[in-house]
DNA sequence: AGCATTAACCATACGTCGTATGGTACAGAA
DNA sequence: TTCTGTACCATACGACGTATGGTTAATGCT
């Protein structure tokens, strides 16, 4: 007889009612805060098992394998996405605006895992898809033909995905390439870069910082002039 | 005394002059070839190792970790960057669109080691700040300030990012969603996204097949339009 | 009520991974 | 000739994902 006591921590079989220490929940929280805390590749089924209190086996009984962890993480994100839908009252460049910014806020909620999610394709499930919802109304509103829309979003979305990783790789909103990148680039075999150069010197003058959301307003407002000249 | 025979194909300790079987570059080409034909996740150090004919550890005589084995992968993608250069005489448009698809086919050439290059912030090295300089170029001529030439060139590249993710996903030229895709979004609870659903059906009715070349191109008129309206 | 099934936990173990450590044989410099 | 460094090999360690197979409690069936 091991472990008589009523309060044993230990315990082996099947829990008592309500006391399952267990659930898909309760794992992918956990498992969300060791992404944030330590990043992705501290998350092994181990250590997502240590801070739960339970063997590493147990998690299987609520997800089938470390990808679907990931994978319900992915979804996790999605279903943060905050579009803010402000109605049809404002202009549909506004719209558009609102949306990404909103897709782009749920990705930057959770740096350690964007990459994660930008290339998990299993992950595409039903919250993905209405996710993009909003992209689509605005567009629908512009007056697009469906193709355009279509088009217009993937290009969008793209941008989206090709910013968001950039900005989860460096983890600050800001930052600052002053030294950094001006005498990288300065040492170049000379000639081999004269523009970027001349660029980069010039805008080291202005003492440059890169912020993270002025590019993506910049990046935006390119996509919706865009949008605008090209399909009307 | 083992191993007498002059031509053991086992052998310990320091080859013969001239009987070297490793170097970086026959490294990483071996590398290149597994994650070229079996993914990213078969080049492991010992099957890198065996493809070689040597000992796992006689690697690190090379190259420090496996991390420094995908940096030089990276740089092999990038170096690979075939930037045309058709001079001056082109309108900058152009020679923005050229840079902009040498861009991707390289990323393309290697679907699998797209998500590493994209991620790996360390693999920054010269040879990827060169590979921007024709961005540059065709942006000054445009006549651009070099804060707009710089915030263009990362809008972009984030554009490009993103794109090659979608299609390093995928992994074909072109992708039917005609029944997957269509199916899904109609069997999305009610009224979830109605806008979705409809540009879906009607993009179904005309046999719908995405193709990633014209996706590519449609982004990057935009994206060059969007460029014109914005900074002139 | 009794019994079989299933669900939720644990223990052990297997094969694979990256790589630390420490050899051994040759090259080139002193 | 001796010393130092280089390019290989052998062994081993700790961590990983997870297969297998317990044990116990809840649940469904009769």
């Amino acid at each position: 007889m091991v472990n008589a006591g009523k309060a044993g921590p230990r315990r082996s079989g099947r829990p008592r009612s309500g006391e399952e220490r267990l659930s898909r929940q309760a794992i992918l929280e956990a498992a969300l805060r060791i992404v944030d805390d330590e990043g992705i590749e501290a998350m092994t089924m181990r250590r997502l098992a240590a801070t739960l209190g339970v063997n590493p086996m147990s998690i299987y009984h609520h997800l089938p394998n470390k990808a679907a962890v990931f994978a319900g993480l992915a979804e996790l994100v999605f279903a943060d996405v905050d579009s803010p839908d402000p109605g049809d009252a404002v202009p549909w460049q506004d719209q558009l605006k609102g949306a990404a910014r909103a897709y782009r806020n749920a990705l930057r909620a959770h740096p350690n895992l964007a990459l994660q999610v930008l290339s998990d394709t299993s992950a595409v499930s039903d919250v993905v898809v209405t996710t993009v919802e909003p992209f689509y109304r605005a567009l629908d509103r512009a007056g697009l033909s469906p193709r355009q829309i279509f088009e217009s979003v993937n290009t969008l979305i793209d941008f989206i995905h090709g910013f968001s990783l950039g900005e989860a790789a460096v983890r600050a909103d800001t930052f600052d390439l002053a030294p950094d990148l001006l005498t990288r680039v300065q040492n170049l075999p000379s000639g081999k870069a004269p523009t970027l150069t001349r660029v980069v010197e010039s805008l080291g003058e202005e003492g440059l910082h890169y912020d993270f959301s002025e590019g993506f307003e910049s990046g935006l407002t390119t996509l919706v002039n865009g949008f605008t000249a090209t399909w009307t």
